[in-house]
DNA sequence: CCAAAATTGTAGCCATGGCTACAATTGATA
DNA sequence: TATCAATTGTAGCCATGGCTACAATTTTGG
């Protein structure tokens, strides 16, 4: 788990694995809701242009972590849905972790989509040990 | 404030205005404690080389943050210096939060680097009333 | 005062992640 | 089925933020 000592070189490292985390969770979730995931559904979900979303889609590609054919749907490599059920795990322990906390919902989502990235194990694991324990209380 | 309904977006934003924000409260520190700041002394904070140090300073002049003359030390305007408290305030908070969690210092200290950026204002009044919460107890 | 070390600057490279404009393909429907 | 709409691809642009290599300047020690 190398423990950066320096925590700007942490910080840019989850920024370059933010991309690959939100675009598997994001392909997982709208085939899940959709039947399969097209770039259409990306550029919306992400609020960018198409063009950005096939360009990604193409490095993703390439890191492994999807497949696609020309004009075919996004497809999910064995890494991929990996990655993509770890990262969506993740996302689901922080945003029930900031709505324990008596965060507004559409506040919670926002900051839980940036704040994901920069959650250690350590600190995952205290945001579940408090969400877990508001559940017993009243 | 804004309250953008896309998570992503506003996640890009924050980004978007990260360096600046890192650059302002690092300059307002190594002057606090060494009298004066240079660009060896951000590039050894940030752990880049000195030249993407020379870069950004260069962009964040241009903005407005700082000023700097050839072979000299770096400066923050008021609006730098407005920024870089602001910073640095936010980042005590959630650095402080993090610890009253129970998570141990330099992980909190790696986690809140990088989370800062991602908080909003609800979310930060949270953070800082179980803070003072927590000193109240035992 | 001068040489060596440290610092800073500059040139030029790369990857990521944005965009517009336009072309090609596919899908829907009249 | 022929056309129009939607989708996808491609070309080419930009900004940010990394880097190495080398040049220039400043600081420091003898
Ligand atoms: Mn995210
Ligand atoms: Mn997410
Ligand atoms: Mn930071
Ligand atoms: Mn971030």
């Amino acid at each position: 788990m190398k423990t950066d000592s320096k925590p700007h070189v942490r910080t840019r490292r989850d920024h370059s694995t933010e991309t690959a985390e939100d675009y598997v969770e994001a392909v997982l979730q709208v085939i899940d809701s959709r039947g399969a995931c097209r770039v259409v559904d990306l550029a919306k979900r992400f609020g960018v242009s198409h063009v950005t979303v096939t360009k990604t889609v193409s490095r993703l590609q390439a890191a492994g972590y999807l497949t696609s054919e020309p004009y075919g749907p996004i497809i999910l490599t064995r890494k991929g849905r990996r990655v993509a059920n770890e990262s969506m795990k993740r996302h689901q322990i922080v945003l029930e972790f900031l709505l324990a906390l008596g965060i507004g919902r559409s506040v919670a989502e926002v900051d839980a989509e940036g704040m994901e990235h920069h959650v250690s194990q350590e600190t995952l694991s205290k945001f579940e040990a408090f969400v877990a324990g508001r559940k017993g209380d009243g």
